[in-house]
DNA sequence: CGTTTTTGACCAGCGC
DNA sequence: GCGCTGGTCAAAAACG
């Protein structure tokens, strides 16, 4: 099963949660847990039960469609075990005795007070999502009609139309998700198949060439039609975006390969991740005396995962990790943490470039809404041949329990698309090419497609950009959560040991 | 002896 | 076109 965002709780209503065994939970409102909005909350690690909060703690389903928050409140009241048992317990005391302590009716008719006025909230904010739901809906109409426009004058392979049934892909699928899945939270079809996470479901069909090089590219949504693309899931070889090229080679898929990046403190060779890997090569990169070494998953034949380590040029004691793709093979729950954090992380990563790449969204707002009050734990760049999302572990040994991290670095290459959030400093990007080298930035930058290929779009946006920021809204309200590049970096550090191993007796190479 | 690591060679992309 | 660089291959060496 692909790695996804979905519920996979047996029943009840969806929580976003970024894989079963990853340490994490997304609650929809604050109201209940006492945070921000679209709180991710820290799973209790002793929770035996794995699919239940601690005592007292309620989880809320993130809700985008018309249900009402009172009727999901009920929901979860009644679904969680330790209101149920209260009220078990309730029920076996009363018929007990009638010796009801004043006291206690008194807490109990506050706290009904109090849950009413819950439930008042979340009918409000109910509303206000099935406002913006309407106005997804309606776009969505308005966007659909407009590529019928553009099909009928032929221009199926006009840049403009892909890119308009690109945005229309994402929006109906965010729809779709909406009007099908009450209760959840659906990320766009493409946002959840794209790059790593497409991979995962597909048989690797390798096993008769060299592993590493005959995985197919993810046959997903978007791509379908991608019948140039490279055939190599090595995506390093990133095709350069040019205006000569069709809509159908456009590098964007080459773009969607997202890696992460996760950086920790440690005197080991590598972080253990609960993956078996096989060193292919090492290399003595640009910039650092530090060799970095390449491995391959060698737990599955044909697995395309790779991953780059490498010791930090500017304080060796800092292992900088790279992974790139997906499994195709099922994982050790040891490695299902990481494999979820980072697939989780290309996902948010994947998500906002993919709107970004379309200039449809604001980076202002994109910083504002992605990560904005993630610490600089994470590190969001699609500068690099390929977008990059760095987790920084290394700073606060547990920055992840205060409640607010400090602001965000946040670094999309937008260079027109108003000025670039100015992160207060970037240290955490490595080894990554300038924007203007970037194909992610020729794209964005490309005067030629700007000029000439793309005039109706500049004079009419295919979307507006309140729209735009809508639908961002739908998903940012999920990534976008303060604690939630945290928590990706909890998940991890909950792997490695939070970091800070002992020194362990190794043959340390990568030094 | 099978597996893993090492390491020089090779290839492709990119900038000049 | 050339050189640089990152990434990979594959034969040899090392290891258990």
């Amino acid at each position: 099963m692909t790695q996804s965002y979905m519920d996979r709780r047996g029943g009840g209503a969806g929580v976003l949660t970024l894989d079963t065994s990853a340490p994490l939970f997304l609650a929809s409102s604050s109201n209940y847990v006492g945070t921000g909005g679209g709180v991710l909350k820290r799973k209790q690690p002793t929770d035996s039960s794995d699919h239940h909060l601690g005592t007292g703690a309620i989880e809320f389903p993130i809700s985008l469609n018309a249900r009402s928050h009172a009727e999901m409140a009920e929901e979860a009241l009644s679904s969680n075990p330790a209101v149920a048992d209260e009220k078990k317990k309730n029920t076996n005391e009363t018929s007990m005795v009638e010796q009801v302590d004043d006291e206690d009716d008194k807490e109990g008719r506050n706290e009904l007070a109090a849950m009413q006025a819950e439930l008042a909230r979340m009918n409000e904010e109910n509303q206000k999502l099935r406002l913006l739901l309407s106005q997804v809906s309606a776009s969505y109409s308005a966007l659909e009609m407009h590529l019928a426009t553009l099909t009928r004058q032929g221009h199926q392979r006009n840049n403009e139309s892909w890119k308009a049934r690109e945005v229309i892909e994402v929006m109906g699928a965010t729809v779709d998700a909406m009007n099908r899945d009450r209760g959840r939270v659906i990320f766009p079809r493409h946002f959840m198949e794209l790059g790593p996470a497409a991979e995962e479901d597909k048989p690797s069909n390798s096993s008769t060439a060299s592993p590493g090089r005959s995985s197919p590219p993810p046959d997903n949504l978007l791509y379908k039609n991608d019948e140039n693309l490279d055939p190599s899931w090595n995506t390093n070889k990133a095709l350069k975006f040019t205006p000569t090229k069709t809509a159908e080679q456009t590098p964007l898929a080459t773009m969607r390969k997202a890696r992460v990046s996760v950086r920790a403190r440690s005197e080991l060779t590598m972080i253990a991740d609960g993956c078996h890997w096989r060193k292919y090569g090492q290399k003595i990169a640009k910039g650092n005396p530090c060799p970095r070494a390449y491995y391959r998953c060698t737990m599955a034949t044909g697995c395309p995962v790779r991953k780059q380590v490498q010791r930090c040029a500017d304080d060796r004691s800092i292992l900088i990790t790279t992974y790139e793709g997906n499994h195709n093979h099922p994982l050790p729950p040891a490695a299902m943490a990481m494999k979820s954090t980072t697939s989780a992380a290309a996902s948010m990563l994947l998500s906002g470039s993919m709107t970004s790449t379309d200039g449809l969204m604001n980076s202002n707002f994109l910083a504002s809404t992605v990560l904005p009050c993630s610490s600089s734990m994470a590190t969001v760049s699609a500068s690099a041949p390929f977008p990059t999302v760095t987790l920084d572990l290394t700073q606060d040994p547990n920055p992840l329990l205060s409640k607010r991290p400090p602001a965000a670095q946040f670094h999309f290459p937008f260079p027109s698309g108003g000025a670039p959030p100015q992160p207060q400093s970037l240290p955490h990007v490595h080894g990554q090419k300038l924007l203007n080298q970037s194909a992610f930035s020729e794209f964005q930058t490309s005067p030629q497609m700007a000029a000439s290929q793309l005039p109706q779009q500049r004079a009419q946006p295919v979307v507006p950009p309140s729209l735009t920021e809508a639908v961002s809204a739908a998903t940012a309200a999920i990534t976008a959560d303060p604690n939630f590049a945290a928590a990706l970096a909890d998940a991890i550090k909950s792997v490695i040991g939070g970091g800070h191993r002992p020194p362990v007796n190794s043959s340390d190479n990568i030094m």
